[in-house]
DNA sequence: TTAAAAATCACCCTAAAGTATGAGCGTCAA
DNA sequence: TTGACGCTCATACTTTAGGGTGATTTTTAA
C-alpha cells in the first residue's frame, strides 16, 4: 500500500521533470531561432546545457533519493508472562531436572512445601529433597534466593 | 552483493527517468526530422551532453550524498527492572509504610530475617514484627507469597 | 499539644523450611 | 547388564519463619 503511493510521489517528480525538460528544450530552440547564435557561441550553448542538466540530475537524485534518515524506534511493551521464554541452555547447564523445575515454579508462586507436595502427589520429604538439590544447583541457601536467581536466569517466569 | 540489486530497486525511479528522457529526446528528434527545422548534428550533440551531464549530476548527488539511509527498526523489550515504577496508589491503599517496604524489598532479594535485621541495624524481632504486618496487609501467609503478590502489584521490582 | 501511626524490641511457642544421610525403584544408554 | 540418573520416601535433627501478646519510643498529623 505504502509502496504504491510512494512510487506515485516519486513518479510525479519524473513527470514534472519531463515537463520542465520539454519547456526548457523549447526555450532553447526559441533562443536559437531568435538570435541565430548557434554557430558562433556553440561552446556557450553546450556549456549551458551541461550545467543545467547537471543541476537537474543532482536535483532529481536528491529529490528521488530516499529520506535521509528514518529511525523507527519500535518500543514493544510486553509483560514478562507473555514474553517469557525458558532459557533451556541455562537449565541444562545447571542440570536441573523437569521435576525440580516444576517444584521451583510452584515455589515461586508462593506455595509451601506441603502445598507443593499435595499438588504433585508426593510426600513432603520428596519436596524437601528436590529443594535441597535445587538449592545446591542454583548455589543458594533459601527458597527466596532460589526464586530470585531462577528468575534472573530466565528459568522461571 | 545485495548492494547492486538493492541499488537498482531503490533507484527504480532514476532508471525510469533515464528511459523517459531518452524517449522524450527521440520524440523531439523525430519531430525535428519530420519538420526539418534544424540541423541534425547539433541536436544529437546537445542531447548527448544533456544525457551525459544529467547522469553525471545524478551520480554526483548519489555519490556525495550523506551515507546511505539508515533505517533502524529497534524493538525494545523493556525489562521490568528498567521499567519499574512503584505503584504508589497501591502502596497507600494497602497502607504499607516505608520501613515495611524496605523490609519487603530485602525479603524479595532472598535475604533471611536475620540478614535483613543486620542490614537495617535493628533486631530480628523487629523484622518479624514488620513481616507480620506486611503479611497481614498483603493478605498472605508466607514471605514467598508476599514477594509474589508485591511484584504483581508493582510494589517491588 | 495530643492522639494516631510508625518503629522498635522482647518472650514464648508452633510451624515450616532446610540439612544430612540412607535407601528403594524405574529408565535408559553404554 | 550395569551404572548413572531421576524420582521417590524416610528419619532425625537444626535453623528459620511466623503467630500472639505486650510494651516503649519516635514521628507525624490533626
Amino acid at each position: 500500500m505504502a509502496n504504491a503511493s510512494n512510487f506515485l510521489s516519486k513518479n510525479k517528480s519524473v513527470v514534472l521533470y519531463g515537463i520542465f525538460l520539454a519547456i526548457l528544450l523549447f526555450l532553447l530552440k526559441w533562443l536559437e531561432l531568435r538570435f541565430m547564435i548557434m554557430d558562433h557561441a556553440f561552446e556557450i550553448y553546450a556549456g549551458s546545457i551541461a550545467i543545467i542538466f547537471t543541476a537537474l540530475g543532482i536535483w532529481l537524485a536528491l529529490k528521488l533519493a530516499r529520506p535521509k534518515t528514518i529511525l523507527i524506534e519500535k518500543k514493544v511493551f510486553i509483560e514478562q508472562s507473555e514474553t517469557f521464554v525458558l532459557d533451556e541452555k541455562e537449565l541444562s547447564k545447571l542440570n536441573i531436572s523437569k521435576r525440580e523445575l516444576e517444584v521451583l515454579q510452584l515455589m515461586s508462586e508462593g506455595l509451601s512445601n506441603q502445598e507443593i507436595a499435595l499438588k504433585l502427589f508426593v510426600s513432603l520429604n520428596t519436596i524437601k529433597t528436590h529443594n535441597a538439590r535445587l538449592f545446591e544447583k542454583l548455589e543458594v541457601k533459601r527458597r527466596t534466593q532460589a526464586i530470585e536467581t531462577a528468575k534472573r536466569l530466565s528459568i522461571i517466569p
